[in-house]
DNA sequence: ATGAAAGCGCTAACAT
DNA sequence: ATGTTAGCGCTTTCAT
């Protein structure tokens, strides 16, 4: 009990002296008020400490000004970039982006997006997750829904992702042009656009006549999951000279584990990740990494979201993002011989172009 | 217009020829209600895909079971193990942690705050914020908040910090048993808990008769700062042959700064962190760090908001967490003479322990 | 065990 | 330019 009551719009309105619906007015700023009354209301509402309610306010509006943001791992700073991107996009958009986690696991996920649905969410952004497709598609029916790093073919949400395949398949390019035979990948497991990057690994290989040297290792896009995957891959005879992880996080878990075993990177074996995240950067790691730029991907979905909101558009759009190939130095030729290389050297190259 | 309408409570209630009433006590479980109007309702809400609309139930209720959090900066994965701790107790603790992010500025903190105060959360955890504590206090009058990373002394909000001052002391101290005297410390600017990771450093200096030696470069909590202030330093003759950042985030700036220079790390100049997150861990960083442990913060927070909301507690409470020195690679003997010490060896100490 | 009615704080017509 | 009246969808008493 005595719960500390906050103050109301008819608490304003009775120290300004003015009816509610004119406080109302002033409070969001509409321009039909006399200076007379607005000064009153702001004051009246600035000494009792007045706030809106915004779950009123939503309750009546019909409509919450806030964007859901669902991220399936906020470890992985890949997605605070999707996350940065989206709120700068939503502020500019009248909108608020809240923010919540489902920790990789589909129970919290589905727990996270149910929670963003009560809070009548006026649209859904959903970041690579584990879910099923049924439940994004009722989900997207309900209220405007844009997936993120998750290929679907849906008539009812949007999506962004990049592509993957031609991910996968610049890796293989990048190494192949470095002498390597011997390129393996880790995949991300169950994980969105996993299936994609194994599938553009394939068909890469097979092109350049490597078909004999396919090796995919079950992985996940976590640290773990490089480790576990590089751990299988080293009991292999003869090892790979090259690995492919399913993602930075993967090919950070795989760099250690190399190491760990005494192996060199890049002199023994090469590694490639995928997303550019800010630590693959880092001068100590240098990276090798498939691009793919997760703030960009944010703002675009937001923009998604308020198309169908705003200016209502109703068929489905779908973005598919190019990758771009960024060198550093965890790759380089192969031990052994084809030493008559060209000589590698840190760059940003962009697909077709 | 054609606003999608999601089924009511009232929908339900027809659907299933019951009241209202009952149908609510059945949507949250509630014990008295007969088995056949239980499964009545239950099989209405699921074929009508009924979701119940928290923004009325908070209104009606008069609490929202949402907890606010808003972190300084998403960037910084130290925050985001303050995040997962503080989802996972709120969670368990029948609540919903809404993340907002202040990007490191002062107004969108203020933006973020009132967002989630006009949503009327049933708490608020503001970590490491640079608003006034004025703000802070209007906030904590309002609802039950508690800060995190900035030490203040308030009887109306609670706070979970580290001893930062210990942690400055405790790097000044490591690099001294080492051999050091030129140590510098690059500070996190006007950031929350800046102030005393610099008197702490002072203090140890002086205590080791080291004051002559005192340098301390304007810097920020992010890698640029880290930038900013390593060239500052570096421009100084004799330049110190360690750093003390103002946590990992500058840390890490500083190392890229020294080797840009061709400046060896640990050879030529030592560095240590603060925070210990996962990248200072990555064997290729190998950062030396004091560490503080985000997760914990985030259940401490929650919990002491429990305690509040629900076991009204009212008086203020201040927790302090020691902070651990996590010794990796990037810290040594100097350069030159006095080369009779002991070999470090890594491992993991705790403050008077 | 179930129903009816009032009200949470706001906005949206519709007055004036 | 400003006031009035109905709800928005839920949770409460309070009846029955």
């Amino acid at each position: 009990m005595a719960r500390r009551s906050r103050p109301t719009i008819v608490d304003v309105a009775g120290a300004a002296g003015v009816s509610k619906s004119l406080v109302s007015l002033v409070m969001r700023g509409a321009p039909n008020v006399s200076e007379d009354a607005r000064a009153a209301v702001l004051e009246a509402a600035s000494t009792l400490g007045y706030r809106p309610n915004a779950m009123a306010r939503s309750l009546a509006e019909q409509r919450s000004h806030v964007l859901g943001l669902m991220v399936s791992d906020l470890t992985n700073p890949f997605f605070v970039d999707v996350i940065n991107g989206a709120s700068e996009a939503a502020i500019g958009g009248g909108y608020r982006a809240l923010v919540n986690t489902g920790d990789r696991d589909r129970e919290r996920e589905e727990d996270a997006l149910e929670t963003m649905l009560r809070m009548q969410a006026d649209g859904m952004i959903v970041a690579a997750p584990i879910v099923s497709q049924d439940l994004l598609e009722r989900i997207g029916s309900e209220t405007p829904t844009v997936v993120t790093n998750r290929g679907l073919e849906s008539e009812v949400i949007d999506s962004v992702v990049l592509d993957d395949e031609a991910g996968a398949r610049m890796a293989v390019e990048h190494l192949v042009a470095l002498g390597h035979h011997h390129i393996a990948h880790i995949d991300g497991g169950p994980g969105p656009g996993a299936r994609q990057r194994v599938h553009g690994y394939r068909e890469a290989m097979e092109d350049h006549g490597l078909s004999a040297h396919i090796r995919v290792a079950e992985g996940a896009y976590t640290e773990d999951g490089g480790v576990h995957g590089a751990l299988a891959l080293l009991s292999q005879v003869p090892p790979p000279t090259a690995i492919i992880a399913a993602n930075d996080m993967a090919a950070i878990g795989v760099l250690e584990t190399l190491e760990a075993h005494g192996l060199a990177v890049p002199d023994d074996v090469s590694v490639v990740g995928f997303d550019d995240i800010f630590v693959a950067g880092l001068r100590h790691v240098g990276l090798t990494s498939i691009r793919q730029d997760g703030r960009q991907m944010g703002t675009l979905a937001v923009g998604m979201l308020i198309e169908r909101t705003e200016h209502d558009r109703h068929e489905p759009r779908h973005i598919v993002l190019d990758p771009e190939l960024t060198v550093r130095s965890t790759t380089a030729r192969p031990p052994g011989p084809s030493r008559n290389r060209d000589p590698v050297i840190e760059t940003t190259a962009t697909r077709d172009g």
